[in-house]
DNA sequence: TTTATATTTAACCGTTTGGTTAAATTAAAT
DNA sequence: ATTTAATTTAACCAAACGGTTAAATATAAA
């Protein structure tokens, strides 16, 4: 049995809809339809459209990052790291496919939304650092910027969710077919990341 | 002296436009202004919303795709097309940056538009395919699924620029920043790639 | 039970927007 | 010069949408 209050049914509702159709797309009578409630009852709970918007934004973007707090805080080795992380990323953001679409667009179109949000990806971005750091010293793996590193992998594994629907159109893939290209990108992105770091000929 | 009839201003104009507001964003009366008429003189010409919005989209579709046609042609060597690919892609998409999300917000909210759309990167992938056989024949290169490759050039060239607002914000970059940091992922892409295309001990 | 709060119903308002229309004006074609 | 087509002006319409309001009803708290 749920216990769901209406504040909490509206803001689910807010966020499904907002994700899927963006902050001009979203209509608050589809909100008040998701949520089972009516529009006046929708108006008396959050006065404005923005109002809703901004309730629910901050926690749309926090859940763009990926949670890995157990995965770098351990002693795996790196590639381990690596490995768990995309497959996690992959996992939850198929869950929700339509969240970093949405994310890019609104802050595309409205970058001062970034001012509320702080640290994302600050930590993932430290572990990474300092991990490096260490084997470059011990002359296991070559410099590399970690923003580059990060962004690689950022960009390999969310890409493809991203443009989902052109791929599956342009190389006439199924959804079981896609599902299956997502799998084998989950060693794939591991991999290619660290060749990138042990291979010692530099150009 | 240019020589511009008033239905390719209304084109360019609604192309600008569509571009970076989408769909449902963009209004006529903008795009007649930024075409210098007026609202009638462009329902005169495009009866609807809908009729200009097909007229561009195909348009705008094939500027996605890079002009390869001289790179992949020729018989330099595989890194050095990579690298000129990688380059030609983010210098062309930079100087429209809305263009992939554009692109890749209309397919994920109408994905029968891609229906009209034939043969895009296949010429690519086809190039991109035999070449690698070849070297795989001659125990140069490993064997790899030449669509996850393309995905990955794709993916590490365009996500950036897609998400550069974001990366901007996140990482504190202005725009002299950001500039060299795609830069800098001129060179660090193809090497990326080829290392995994030369890497030996297969895991 | 009484009181306060939550929720519904249903009508309404103002604005925006895509689209139309008719008449006037300008430019081009014959 | 006359006809045809292109362009402007300006008003208008209908639908969609965010938001409001007032009254009725249900639910929970006191």
């Amino acid at each position: 049995m749920k216990e769901d209050t209406t504040e909490e049914k509206i803001l689910a509702a807010a966020k499904h809809v907002f994700i899927k159709k963006g902050m001009y797309g979203a209509r608050m009578q589809e909100i008040a339809d998701t949520a089972g409630i009516n529009k006046a009852l929708l108006h008396y709970y959050f006065r404005s459209k923005n109002k809703l918007f901004d309730a629910i934004f901050q926690k749309a973007f926090q859940e763009l990052a990926p949670k890995t707090s157990g995965i770098f805080k351990g002693s795996l080795p790196l590639e381990e790291k690596i490995r768990l992380f995309v497959a996690n990323y992959i996992d939850t953001i198929s869950l929700n496919p339509f969240l970093p679409l949405f994310i890019i667009n609104e802050i595309s179109q409205n970058p001062d939304r970034l001012k509320n949000i702080s640290g994302f990806m600050g930590g993932i971005l430290e572990m990474l650092s300092k991990e490096i750091a260490i084997k470059v010293k011990a002359g296991e793996y070559q410099e590399i910027d970690p923003v580059h590193l990060l962004i690689n992998i950022i960009s390999m594994t969310l890409f493809p969710i991203l443009a989902k629907p052109i791929i599956q159109g342009v190389f006439h893939y199924s959804d079981e077919k896609f599902n299956e290209f997502l799998e084998e990108r989950k060693q794939l992105i591991p991999y290619l990341i660290m060749n990138q770091l042990k291979k010692q000929d530099v150009p």
